[in-house]
DNA sequence: GATAGCACCATTTTT
DNA sequence: TGGTGCTATC
């Protein structure tokens, strides 16, 4: 498998340099071998210098390791790369942003600055947050939208299609859309009406035309509740097809105040985020694009010689725009394999590299309007295929090459042809084809894994690589080169396996079991830790705790072996045991969330990976913060809904099998590998998540699902029969299932196997692989291989970084009894007075200590800004970042003011504060280096301010 | 034997 | 939410 010497088609890539070119580079086909080449190549014609390439990839792993890999292939050493622009897109515009980007908001006509210390949000759950804070705000600013939030049951789905809009390119201004990429909004109607008019097809019945699949899917029509102005079921239905009119009517619908109301949230959301310093990954771009739009010096200084996009298969709609942006000339080179797209509900656009062409000119034509900001030519486009396969033997990708036309459903029609026109067959470089394609079911699924797992350890018949020797040269004969890959073939031992499953979930069954059975598997991947038996027993006695509630009293004696019947009269007379009643009161004593779930561990004897874990996650950025068990309830359920994952770090030893989910292996390869869980909704995965009132949808545009209506007297929220309408009209799509599908095959090297349980999938099924039931007999190792330590959580290290709060830099003593009873909410909604006060916002103080806020306020000269966010980076290894919320920044041209609201009565908690304010000290001195910076606690009990001298960093 | 209609079931992926 | 599988009906 050693190559030295490119390929002929990647010898072409390499030498290609000037010119348009896309690149389908399939499975296996040593495409970042390729692409480091050519880099490297690019870099020897004479006065190019690697600023002068772009190079973007998908993950930061993956840029660190081509820059590495351009290291070993350039004059260059890895040290003179570093500042190469090497990067992912985030990374690369969050740099040019922080550059040059200070004035883009007024473009879109906010007042506010991007400022130098940005905090870009990862943590979906942080967003989620301040998202909610926003909309409640929004929704009672906005009283005109009544009708319409009556509609929205969840606004924080709103959340989701603002980041939906924003990378498909859709970007407000204040007076409309931005250069008119609302169109987006309104659909397509000729593409809607071609696909309704497929949809709508009558099928092939054994007697004759039967009804077509719109007909099918407006069959209950008269059952459902719509409005009043709905049309009936007769307006609808006919036979075999459904009338037309009805449907153009639902595509035409006016959808101007709805077009209004999304614009208003987006517009305002964007100001929001600004005024508090914050912004997520998806807006940055989107601001980016617009300052690369709007200001031709700045797009005109970064532009490259050269640009390759890698994995361009996962890009949207404005990573394509943002590639034509940075380009200089006509010389860009998109690698990608459209058959691994899988990440679309991250809103890529498959057709980005599908329809190649048609997109680049429409996207230029775009661009171009009201003035030329793509000067080169994008028509002459030349494709490279790469087609010699250095992974998989013939048959794997014989049956890769079938998951792509599969069925889903037992009902689906594919159009094979269609399909088998897009496709670059691959070769396989392989000569020795000893492949083992199998597959196997049973009811305990996990078990048969398991089983088959130890069948094929040490198995001759499943023979993989194990030796480098000997190497195969290209001067021996095909049957030379036979010979030497029989010779590198031996038996496998566990770490020549991978499973890949659809969803976390069936991993975390299996690697349970595997525990149970001494199996060696490691799990890598984000896992939800919050879904486990430990935080739900954890999160049932904080029920408890806070309002004796049955909910948790349930979980509690359900854990306890508890029948049914007998929880059931155990929670409606109350009469728990005494041992439980006890270990609540113990409970009721914890001061900290971090002390609680520790007590409870304890008492269950959880000492493993999940509960440490856990308690790592709760002791961190949120111990301090969440002092009431509510807020400790609320917590862990929002990290629930929001299915935050933390990284689990497995290591039962070096010879391990690998566990993962089919998106976490993308890119990977493994000489033996098990594609498990081919269950019935488990894979193809169906059943949309319940997202929004309000969706975006191609080719259907912006669109309501329910509509409040009160016109017959009766307010209520029907659903919308218009969108049920249009929806019903448009087919399923299973593409994106099987290109998953397409991945998984194509990791494997030499041998594959399809598990499933007692339901298995169309997938499992429609294989042409036979499958056989098998009695599953797995041999438990010895007890000394199963470990409690066994794998262990990590806090995930995003960037191998650690943000704490300034409040855990504070010694917890200072919330002992700081506010002498009266609470965190007081001083919440103290803090949000003031907040709202300084926004001008209508409100007026209630109690004692708001008039003394409001009188300190009114008394203050300069610029007032509320609620600031303070990052402070400190360089310590690992990098630690210090996150806090500065109350108030009182800002003159000579000076700027911190003032941090305290509602102590007493004073002993001052030397902690004096360590936070230090901290905002810092991070407010490095934006503004030559005003005379002061930071004060204004005491509201007491009506005083303290000015404290900042502390120095300690690095 | 074939078709239409209804009740039922189980519920993701992550830079 | 939408596919599956059972059942009523022709």
């Amino acid at each position: 498998m050693t190559r030295i010497s490119p390929n002929p088609d990647q010898q072409k890539l390499i030498n290609s340099t000037d010119g348009i070119y896309l690149v389908n580079a399939g499975a296996g086909t040593g495409k970042t071998f390729t692409i480091t080449h050519r880099y490297a190549n690019i870099l020897e014609q004479p006065g190019i210098e690697p600023d002068d390439i772009l190079l973007v990839t998908f993950t930061r792993n993956a840029a660190e390791e081509m820059a590495d890999r351009i290291a070993q292939q350039s004059p260059y050493d890895p040290v003179q790369l570093q500042d190469a622009p090497i990067s992912t897109f985030h990374g690369y515009c969050y740099q040019l942003l922080r550059r040059y980007g200070h004035e883009t908001p007024s473009d879109l006509g906010i007042n506010d600055q991007i400022p130098q210390s940005l905090d870009l949000i990862e943590d979906e759950l942080r967003e989620r947050t301040l998202f909610k804070t926003f909309a409640s705000r929004f929704e009672d600013q906005h009283p005109e939208y009544e009708q319409l939030f009556a509609a929205i049951d969840t606004p924080s789905s709103l959340r989701s299609l603002v980041a939906e809009l924003a990378a498909k390119g859709v970007i407000p201004h204040r007076d409309g859309w931005y250069r008119e990429t609302g169109a987006a909004l309104d659909g397509n109607r000729d593409e809607f009406m071609e696909l309704f008019e497929r949809q709508n097809q009558p099928n092939d019945g054994a007697n004759g035309p039967i009804q077509s699949d719109a007909r099918s899917s407006v069959s209950g029509w008269e059952n459902t509740e719509y409005a009043p102005d709905a049309p009936t079921a007769d307006e609808i239905v006919g036979y075999p097809q459904v009338h037309a009119d009805p449907v153009e009517q639902a595509f035409d619908e006016d959808r101007e105040e709805l077009f209004e109301f999304v614009h208003d949230v987006y517009f305002e959301y964007l100001q929001h985020t600004l005024e508090r310093n914050y912004l997520t990954q998806g807006l940055m771009l989107a601001f980016a694009f617009v300052m690369l739009c709007e200001n031709p010096g700045v797009r005109k200084g970064v532009q490259h010689q050269y640009v390759m996009v890698d994995e361009f298969q996962d890009t949207n709609e404005l990573q394509f725009k943002l590639t034509l942006l940075l380009s200089e000339r006509d010389n860009i080179c998109v690698v990608g394999d459209w058959k691994q797209s899988i990440y679309g509900f991250q809103y890529t656009t498959v057709e980005n590299i599908q329809r190649f062409d048609e997109r680049i000119a429409r996207y230029k034509a775009e661009l171009n309007r009201g003035e030329d900001r793509i000067t080169y030519p994008v028509d002459d486009i030349e494709e490279i295929p790469l087609q010699l396969n250095y992974r998989s033997t013939e048959s794997i990708l014989s049956l890769a090459t079938e998951t792509l036309t599969v069925p889903a459903t037992s009902s689906e029609s594919i159009d094979e042809d269609a399909i088998e026109k897009e496709l670059t067959p691959l070769k396989a470089t392989n000569h020795v084809d000893n492949s083992r394609t199998e597959a196997v079911t049973h009811e305990d699924e996990p078990e048969v894994i398991l089983d088959r797992i130890q069948h094929v350890v040490d198995n001759e018949t499943y023979s993989v690589e194990v030796r480098d020797e000997p190497k195969t040269t290209d001067e021996m004969s095909s049957s030379e080169k036979a010979a030497a890959e029989r010779e590198r073939l031996g038996k496998p031992s566990y770490d020549d396996i991978a499973v890949f499953t659809r969803t976390r979930s069936f991993a975390r069954e299996l690697l349970e079991t595997a525990q149970e059975y001494g199996i060696p598997i490691a799990y890598e991947g984000g896992i939800e830790l919050f879904d486990t038996d430990q935080a739900k027993l954890l999160l049932a006695w904080l029920r408890i705790c806070e309002a004796n509630e049955k909910r948790g009293w349930a979980a509690v004696l359900e854990d306890a072996g508890y029948t049914l019947p007998r929880a059931k009269e155990t929670l409606k007379t109350d009469a728990y045991p005494e041992s439980m009643i006890a270990f609540r009161d113990e409970l009721r004593e914890c001061e900290t969330l971090g002390g609680f779930a520790r007590t409870v561990f304890d008492e269950y004897g959880y000492d493993g990976a999940y509960a440490n874990g856990l308690l790592r996650e709760l002791t961190g950025m949120y111990d301090a913060t969440l002092s009431t068990w509510s807020e400790a309830i609320a917590y862990i359920e929002s990290t629930l809904e929001a299915g935050s994952t933390v990284e689990i770090d497995s290591s039962p030893g070096d010879d391990s099998v690998t566990l993962q989910t089919i998106h976490g292996a993308k890119g990977l390869e493994y000489p033996i590998v098990f594609c498990a869980n081919m269950n019935r909704r488990a894979f193809p995965h169906y059943g949309k998540p319940s997202s929004g009132t309000i969706q975006y949808q191609e080719p259907i545009g912006l669109r309501q699902r329910s509509v409040y209506d009160d016109s017959n007297g009766r307010p209520y929220v029907y659903k919308h029969w218009s969108y049920d309408l249009l929806t019903g009209c448009l087919p399923s799509d299973y593409d994106e299932e099987r290109r998953l599908f397409y991945v998984a095959v194509t990791r494997a090297k030499r041998h594959l196997f399809f598990t499933a349980g007692d339901n298995p999938s169309p997938f499992f099924t429609e294989l042409s692989v036979d499958s056989t039931e098998i009695d599953p007999s797995v041999t438990a190792r010895e007890l000394e291989e199963v470990d409690d330590e066994a794998f262990s959580v990590t806090v995930p290290e995003r960037s191998r970084s650690r943000r704490l709060s300034v409040h855990e830099i504070m010694d917890d003593s200072i919330y002992d009894d700081v506010d002498e009873g009266r609470g965190t909410e007081f001083g919440d909604r103290l803090h949000q007075f003031a907040e709202d006060y300084v926004r001008r916002k209508d409100v007026s103080p209630v109690g004692s200590d708001q008039e003394h806020v409001k009188t300190l306020l009114d008394s203050l000269d300069g610029t007032l800004k509320p609620e600031i966010t303070a990052i402070l980076p400190l360089d310590l290894e690992p990098q630690i970042t210090l996150v806090g919320i500065i109350d108030l920044l009182v800002t003159t041209p000579e000076q700027v003011q911190i003032i941090d609201y305290k509602t102590d009565r007493g004073r002993h908690a001052e030397s902690e504060y004096r360590k936070q304010l230090s901290v905002y000290y810092h991070v407010v001195a490095n934006e503004y280096p030559n005003r005379d910076i002061s930071i004060q606690i204004f005491y509201t009990a007491d009506d005083e301010t303290v000015e404290l001298s900042p502390l120095t960093i300690t690095r």
